[in-house]
DNA sequence: CCATATTTTCAGTTATTACTGAAAGTTCAA
DNA sequence: TTGAACTTTCAGTAATAACTGAAAATATGG
């Protein structure tokens, strides 16, 4: 494949993956320079970032600083050298247990707490609606809770022990 | 629990889905309609959902719509009366499958086809960065490939099938 | 130290998404 | 067939999220 078709399939593949991101919730700008790291065979300084994507130092700066804060991308310095360069985690199972810990941590946890202190409320059993809304709120409450158990017991395993595992019982 | 409690939990329960649902890319109408929907009694009707939520008629349709559209949300009618009511799916596990396919369906194929279009390109070994490239996407590929197949296999299973399992290994 | 290279901040702007409400469209009981 | 009841649409507006760029803050090689 010649550089052009390359530059294609690369721009390509970054726009897709900020599409893919702004459907999940996360800005299109963080989920590009994601992917442009993810394939970036050097660590890349913030001009890199801002020249490859077209978009402002501010904005370059607070997206990569979200994405080390994510824990998806390092910071790296070289001796001799002021300048900060950023590398991104290209290990793909690593990059899904971090996003499912953290989504966890920020999202589904505070939930859990709100559903669990809720539930736990004394309703008034002989309400219609009293009742229905202490059955729905308990059985999410479950759901969520187990789920967020699973998640975060896989997100803690090693590939090698989970996926073998799950592609034999579901693929 | 008096009446007035009550009413305040089920706002916040309201509240606090809306909130969690932008934050996973889900407008927050839509959201908190979900939910009112979720813990109501008797299906409703969009007068119903704009009074109770305080949003216009115009808002309350197309959230119910797209609820419907995403299978969350059934049509109601009655003989003798030409008003349509909604009602949610209630069981937890249901819901969990419908929003998973559906997910799926919108936002895991397309990238997975262009996943699999790019990696499956001739990409020249000899240049560095093609070779990441080329390795990073089918990296991808395979792994979202996996999870995809996974996730569908999980969705169009029975609870009591799945559930036991994944508890017994995971939790 | 200090001069300057580099990073961070943030007030102002733009882009995106969501919402309103009135008007147009549809349906159905009489 | 008609018109009142009901639903849908959509142009205009509001709310929210994202971005810019220049100025302020910070860090470091000399």
């Amino acid at each position: 494949m010649d550089d052009e078709n390359f530059q294609i399939a690369r721009m390509e593949f970054i726009a897709q993956w900020g599409t893919l991101g702004s459907s999940w919730g996360i800005n299109r700008t963080m989920a590009q320079i994601h992917a442009l790291l993810m394939i970036a065979v050097e660590p890349m300084h913030t001009n890199e970032v801002m020249e490859e994507l077209q978009v402002s130092r501010g904005n370059a700066n607070a997206n990569l600083r979200d994405l080390v804060g994510w824990g998806l991308v390092r910071r790296v310095t070289y001796p001799g050298n002021r300048k900060e360069y950023f590398e991104a985690e290209k290990d793909v199972w690593t990059i899904f247990c971090t996003v499912a810990r953290e989504r966890k941590r920020r999202e589904i946890d505070p939930v859990l707490k709100l559903l669990k202190k809720s539930s736990a409320q004394s309703l008034n059993q002989n309400d219609a609606a009293q009742k229905l809304f202490s059955d729905q709120l308990s059985e999410l409450a479950d759901f969520v809770s187990t789920a967020d158990q699973i998640l975060g017991k896989v997100a803690r395993s090693e590939k090698s022990k989970v996926m073998p595992f799950l592609i034999k019982r579901f693929k």
